[in-house]
DNA sequence: CACCAGGCCGTGC
DNA sequence: GCACGGCATGGT
């Protein structure tokens, strides 16, 4: 099946990477601007190559999520292979924080200003996501004038309390969710979403209102569980199926 | 005008 | 513990 390279990093995962008119996608990652054609441009590059966690078999496991009831080979079938990226923790952190009841464009675009307003540029009109000093410049105001509304407090709270984010990686799933939900506007869709996709932690199962849907009409009466030892690419495969209209 | 978007916080019970 | 209203902004 074939690699589904838009739907990995346009599709709600990350808010790093642009289209390019040529097809290509491009993102500030790693302090340089990463261009990828396709998934053989990451492989001899070792930040790539752990970025999109090369070394993890997704074929097998796209399979073994569509044997495993006729809901799931559909979002599968109607999706190509989709992975799970290994992003910056930070990053991770304060993406998500942007995406509580938020849509993805607008969460991509206040990505953007953020990273405009407070990172540096590693190329013309190309700059670094802002690490938590560099966020430590911004006020409140501020941020709200690029238009983060009430996310501003919150991004705050991620900046002064940003070593956190250093300390979990051992933990327990519970304990990691609960430190994490220990920064304002993190909750528990958020927190599972850090871990997932900056962790590597495949348990986690965001249950975001789309989700929702999808276990009221299709999972009723079920749980997460259900979708062991897959949960977290379940799901991903999922809400990129309902989200394109099942 | 309404309602929605990868939800969470504060309050009240 | 659970239910509820409020919340910035831009799109439909």
């Amino acid at each position: 099946m074939e690699e589904n390279l838009r739907e990995t990093l346009l599709g709600g995962q990350s808010f790093s990477w642009v289209e390019e008119d040529d097809g290509s996608f491009s993102a500030v990652l790693d302090g340089r601007v990463c261009r990828i054609r396709s998934l053989s441009d990451a492989a001899a590059d070792p930040f790539l190559y752990d970025y999109f966690d090369l070394g993890y078999d997704y074929e097998k496991a796209r399979e073994e999520i569509a044997a495993k009831d006729g809901i799931l080979r559909q979002a599968v079938e109607s999706t190509g292979l989709i992975r799970l990226l290994h992003q910056d923790h930070w990053i991770a952190a304060i993406s998500f924080i942007l995406s509580q009841n938020n849509n993805i464009k607008r969460i991509t675009g206040l990505y953007r200003r953020l990273s405009e307003r407070y990172g540096h540029e590693v190329e013309p009109g190309r700059f670094t996501f802002p690490s938590p000093a560099e966020l430590a410049q911004a006020t409140e105001e501020e941020l709200r004038s690029l238009g983060t509304g009430f996310r501003a407090p919150f991004i705050l709270d991620a900046v002064r309390k940003a070593s956190l984010l250093d300390t979990i990686a051992p933990l327990p799933f519970d304990e990691a969710m609960e430190a994490l939900q220990t920064i304002k506007g993190i909750g528990p869709k958020v927190a599972s979403c850090i871990l997932i996709f900056s962790y590597q932690r495949r348990e986690g199962f965001p249950m975001d209102v789309w989700m929702k849907k999808v276990m009221r009409e299709y999972y009723p009466g079920m749980t997460p569980e259900y979708f062991h030892p897959y949960e977290a690419l379940s799901q991903q495969y999922l809400f990129s199926w309902i989200r394109s209209g099942s």
